[in-house]
RNA sequence: UGCCGGAUAGCUCAAUUGGCAGAGCGGCUGACUCUGGAUCAGCAGGUUCAAGGUUCGAGCCCUUGUCCGGCAGCCA
């Protein structure tokens, strides 16, 4: 927890709000909570969430809770308990002992709202689901109010503990909060706090028949809790004055809620519904894609937990609603990677090149540097032999103009290895290119020539007799529109669903790969970020691509191009 | 036609209680390099949604308007 600081954060209109509230003395502390309903996994919206909270609480040399919001059981389950919690705690964010469940306060709700029944606040209410709708009134029309309305706080109290008995099925009767059905914020006109559910609750069994609303469970939570500031998103603007309400009817202690605009982010959707939709539908293989935006599918797919939270510090926080460019992410990505992971020689797209005058079956090992960017990573042997594959991009037969790698008669660098000069082109019938036929410069090993002649690129390569071949996932963004709703009439937004987002090659890899465990990152030299699957064992390896690296020839090539 | 928000550089955000509109990313240019990566340096980029008002002074306060988002589950 040692991170982050006062000083060197950059403050935002929430650590100015709380700032204040310390300036007045309305709270004394910084205490926060990231508060998710286990009915789904994680994503990264979720992360700026988790970061916003932690950090402030970190900035702040406050307290923070997870704490799972989990009052509908028909929703909520132990899968999603543990999948929060494994995601939370790999973003590292330590919530110490402060795990806390709301379904473990049902009964101290309970007890609240018996003594909002006494305070003739509250009324157990028998209209169905659709009566009470068309009751509720419309957006620009007020409500009316509820035939059961006035019945007496005996009478109430009466019902409300037989609701609790199991004496009703589903649906029966509702206990309401007695407020103002004129009120321009529906949220306002008599909510549900207690409903009938005859389900069986993940930490309650089958105790409980009735469940509290979020509308009235929430703010008690943060109130047991002793949260001091309550942060949620946008869309609970509307919902404050009933969090408001609630807590001062009580007179109990009262956080404050503020509200910020949740992360979006363009080329993708980041709905449970929709996660749901995609795996349910066969567009992605599973809730830990790596095409998904979840937590789950990022950790799969090679994002650390740092370039999250560095994302998440450049984005910021207000009360905007934007979409983010995923460009942004992908570069907090290489930024971590970059430092970190080992880099590793890999060719995708191999062509063979023959060394004509290095000795038959003979085998060198190279020393290479695993991370220019770290010397403690040190450094590893990788062999090198007569035949080898370089990437079929990094030959040209007529090179355009600007194009420093290898065709007739130019010299390159093979890196950690040998300067190599192309003599000769093998194709077949059709012209395809086969194999080259190169020579090396022994004089060079290691890289550099001893009569300083230069070279103006460095290639990468792998020995064809020791390469490893690996099933490569090559992945793009999972929908080709910014915003995949942008649909015509009649259709949604799998309709702009990438064909491209998963590619699959083989390609061969250098032997130093060769048990490395699921989860272990590497950089391919020259082309990306790469992940050891799951999917990976003993006899194949499984590779996600990450990010690409910065590719300025691309831009380059494509500046020409016009 | 209701209520609650929002609008500052291409994108995301800043701008002490009203006091010279800035940063990161992206773009462009250059340097350097055993990854055409990384790194470094420089440059360009703005009618702060519009109109009015208060003020010595407004991105910030007031009024009106425009556009965008959210809200009518016994979901959270």
């Amino acid at each position: 927890m040692s991170d982050s600081n006062l000083e060197s954060t950059s403050s935002d209109f929430l650590r100015e709000a709380i700032k204040q509230d310390l300036k007045e003395g309305r709270f004394t502390k910084v205490h926060t909570r990231f508060p998710p309903e286990p009915n789904a996994y994680l994503h990264i919206g979720h992360a700026k969430a988790v970061w916003i909270d932690y950090g402030i609480a970190v900035d702040f040399g406050g307290k923070f809770n997870l704490r799972f919001d989990d009052t509908n059981p028909l929703k909520e389950d132990q899968e999603f308990v543990d999948g929060i919690i494994e995601d939370v705690r790999w973003l590292g964010v330590d919530w110490e002992d402060r795990l806390f469940f709301a379904s473990n306060y049902f009964e101290q709700m309970y007890d609240w709202a018996v003594e909002l029944i006494k305070k003739g606040k509250a009324f157990v209410c028998d209209l169905t689901p659709e009566q009470m709708g068309e009751a509720r009134g419309t957006i620009t029309s007020p409500g009316t109010n509820s035939p059961w309305r006035d019945r007496s706080v005996e009478e109430n109290l009466d019902l409300f503990g037989r609701m609790r008995a199991a004496e009703y099925p589903d649906g029966a009767k509702t206990l309401r909060a007695k407020i103002d059905m004129s009120s321009p914020n529906i949220h306002m006109r008599d909510p549900v706090m207690y409903r009938i559910r005859h389900a069986e609750h993940h930490t309650q069994g089958n105790k409980w028949c009735i469940y509290p609303s979020y509308d009235w469970a929430h703010g008690l939570e943060d109130s047991i809790e002793g949260v001091t500031h309550s942060l949620c998103s946008l869309e609970y603007e509307i919902h404050r004055p009933l969090y408001d309400w609630f807590l001062d009817e009580l007179g109990i202690y009262h956080p404050r809620q503020i509200e910020f605009g949740r992360l979006n982010m363009t080329f993708t959707v980041m709905s449970k519904r929709k996660f749901i939709e995609l795996v349910e539908g066969k567009h992605v293989r599973g809730y830990d894609d790596p095409r998904l935006p979840t937590l789950a599918g990022l950790r799969r797919r090679g994002v650390t937990p740092e370039a999250i939270k560095e994302f998440c510090r450049r984005i910021g926080v207000s009360k905007n609603d934007s979409a983010i460019d995923p460009v942004h992410f992908e570069e907090c990505i290489r930024e971590d990677l970059n430092k970190t992971a080992q880099r590793v020689m890999a060719v995708s797209s191999p062509l063979k090149v023959v060394l004509t005058n290095y000795p038959e079956g003979e085998i060198e090992y190279m020393e290479a540097n695993n991370n220019p960017e770290d010397p403690e990573a040190g450094t590893r042997k990788v062999p090198f032999g007569k035949v080898l594959y370089i990437e079929k991009d990094d030959f040209r037969e007529v090179p355009p103009p600007k194009y420093y790698r290898l065709s007739p008669g130019k010299e390159v660098r093979l890196r950690n290895a040998y300067f190599i000069t192309c003599n000769e082109v093998i194709k077949d019938e059709n012209g395809e290119v086969l194999e080259l036929h190169c020579t090396y410069d022994p004089q060079t090993r290691g890289g550099d020539a001893p009569d300083g002649r230069k070279v103006k690129a460095t290639m990468h390569w792998v020995a064809a007799e020791t390469a490893l071949k690996a099933e490569v996932r090559l992945y793009e963004y999972l929908f080709s529109k910014a915003d995949p709703d942008d649909v015509e009439e009649g259709k949604d937004y799998t309709s702009n669903l990438n064909p491209d987002s998963l590619k699959i090659i083989e390609a061969f890899v250098e032997p130093s790969v060769k048990d490395a465990k699921p989860g272990t990152r590497y950089q391919f030299e020259r082309q990306g970020y790469f992940c050891v699957d799951k999917d990976s064992n003993e006899t194949s390896l499984v590779f996600n691509r990450t990010v690409t690296l910065r590719d300025s020839w691309a831009k380059i090539e494509k500046a020409q191009t016009k």
